[in-house]
RNA sequence: GGUCCGUUGGUCAAGGGGUUAAGACACCGCCCUUUCACGGCGGUAACGCGGGUUCGAAUCCCGCACGGAUCACCA
């Protein structure tokens, strides 16, 4: 009887997109539909000082461009509302309640200043105080006392004096811990609200969680959430923690420290399905070899098993070339839809041909965003020097350069037709007619076009999208510059 | 400092007693080619250290080192 996978995606909405987030959410969503389970997102948004305008919207367009489609949440509801943990502050204090009624937790009044001074005494270097249980052995009557009194208490939690805690988690196996480490954790504040810990295990059971699935940072205080499971009486979920995605080998990926976001990477020129697809095998890895994975494929494949528990840094190479794969890939007519505004705005005000240049592209395209620099040039001739002229391999110099583009120049103008084939035709006739090897005339008539080291296409393409008046006024330019 | 976790090439990683220790990115070389790229072929490069257990250890055990996390009336 088991039951139906659920798990859950519990961001506080910061405006942004963290990709180590992002990628809890896309293992949370494949452990769940890679076993028929269901994908929950929760928005935690009681961080009343973090709160920004708009923050959950980038949640929503997130899963929606990544294909992370929630079966239940605040947008769409579902049986375990609300989904949003604000409107759900009116619950926890019962709850607590009941835990103080079976001697699991107690109410305490200690003041700030009481819990500081016992922090300064207990310290030694060591950054560690546990509470002193002072207000454990407070009477059912003096309890009633203080409260009538209205003075502002906490409700803690009461933890085994003796003994061990053990959970298992799936990424890294069993833990076990001294519970004499543990500290009699506040459930509820003294302003009467939960703590992050608290609500996030009622509401967790309460949506019916089956797995939770979380950052590795969460690993020391899950003896916690365990124990108040069972001081519940509650069927504790599965845990599965997540290592770190890190920066470098010391740091995390993190926003403030200007690493990029979802939404940086994708105005960067990344196509969401790359970033997705690497994402996804950053901190897991297939059974096979395979590497390219739509999101279908990876609902299909994904293993919790193949989850790692070490940290792994995120590197902006391989997502490149991953990215340039999905470029490739991709159907032209999608390519140059999703190509032609930034030719376009690169181009403005030509008449080339944004669909040749587009083809010529889409092979050697890494990210949206290079497309300005590489096409540049089919707008304005770039300054160069004669050295370009120059290129060992192509057995050229000033000299032969300069005799290729004066030979090929009267036979472009004597071109009726302009077109690949017939500029193709032209050239290879030439360049056998002068007994030279093909690169000795392309290779000056291609940096004569372009005015760079490298151009997305060579001579033939490059002149045949140019036209013939421009392609004929850069040749008699770069004449005039080996002349000179 | 206590506790917990981690450690295979520069990076992602497979491998969990016997392997020439996979594969991918990056890098380098060669081939193809009108440049660059693409594609193809090849190369450099790794089990943190020290003890055990074993015929045999990257793999199991124990120490150590290094790194990280955590120890809030934050989430």
């Amino acid at each position: 009887m088991d039951r139906c996978i659920r798990t859950r995606f519990a961001p506080s909405p910061t405006g942004y997109m963290h990709i180590g987030n992002l990628r809890t959410a896309l293992y949370e969503y494949l452990i769940a539909k890679s076993q028929g389970g269901k994908f929950i997102l929760r928005i935690e948004d009681t961080d009343q000082g973090r709160l920004v305008e708009g923050a959950t919207d980038v949640i929503y367009k997130t899963l929606e461009m990544t294909g992370l489609k929630h079966d239940e949440g605040p947008d769409i509801g579902g049986e375990y509302g609300p989904y949003v943990q604000s409107e759900r502050m009116g619950m926890y204090m019962d709850y607590a309640k009941q835990l103080v009624e079976k001697g699991e937790a107690y109410y305490c009044f200690c003041t700030k200043e009481r819990l500081e001074s016992l922090k300064e005494s207990n310290a030694e270097g060591a950054a560690f105080a546990k509470y002193d249980r002072h207000c454990l052995g407070l009477s059912a009557e003096e309890v009633q006392a203080k409260l009538d009194a209205g003075e502002p208490f906490v409700i803690r939690q009461k933890m085994p004096d003796s003994g061990t805690t053990a959970f298992h988690d799936v990424v890294y196996g069993d833990i076990t811990v001294e519970n004499a480490e543990l500290d009699d954790q506040i459930l509820m504040k003294a302003d009467g609200f939960p703590t992050y810990n608290f609500a996030n295990v009622v509401d967790d059971h309460l949506m019916n969680i089956t797995h939770v699935v979380r950052g590795s940072e969460y690993l020391s205080s899950t003896p916690k959430y365990n124990l108040l499971y069972q001081a519940f009486g509650w069927e504790a979920p599965v845990y599965v923690h997540l290592p770190a995605v890190m920066r470098d080998a010391h740091h995390k990926l993190s926003k403030r420290h200007g690493d990029k976001s979802f939404e940086d990477l994708v105005n960067e020129g990344y196509l969401v399905e790359a970033i997705v697809n690497y994402i996804a095998l950053l901190g897991w890895s297939p059974a096979d070899n395979t590497e390219i994975f739509s999101l279908k494929e990876l609902e299909e494949t994904f293993d919790i098993a193949g989850l790692s528990k070490s940290p792994s840094i995120f590197d902006i190479k391989k997502l490149t070339w991953m990215n340039g794969e999905y470029m490739k890939a991709m159907d032209f007519e999608k390519f140059f839809t999703l190509a032609e505004p930034k030719l376009a705005a690169a181009l403005e005000g030509t008449d080339v041909d944004l669909r040749k240049i587009a083809a010529l592209l889409q092979k050697r395209l890494e990210t949206w965003n290079d497309i300005p620099a590489m096409v540049g040039f089919f707008k304005e001739l770039p300054e160069y020097g004669t050295e370009l002229y120059t290129h060992k391999k192509m057995k050229t110099n000033d000299e032969i350069a300069l005799a290729s583009l004066e030979a090929a120049v009267p036979v472009l103008e004597g071109l009726a037709d302009w077109n690949e084939t017939a500029i193709h035709d032209a050239l290879i006739a030439l360049a056998g007619k002068m007994e030279i090897k093909n690169g000795q005339l392309l290779w000056p008539v291609r940096t004569a076009l372009s005015g760079e080291p490298t151009s997305p296409g060579g001579a033939i393409e490059l002149a045949d999208i140019l036209g013939k008046e421009e392609t004929l006024r850069r040749m008699q330019k770069g004449i005039a510059m080996l002349k000179g």
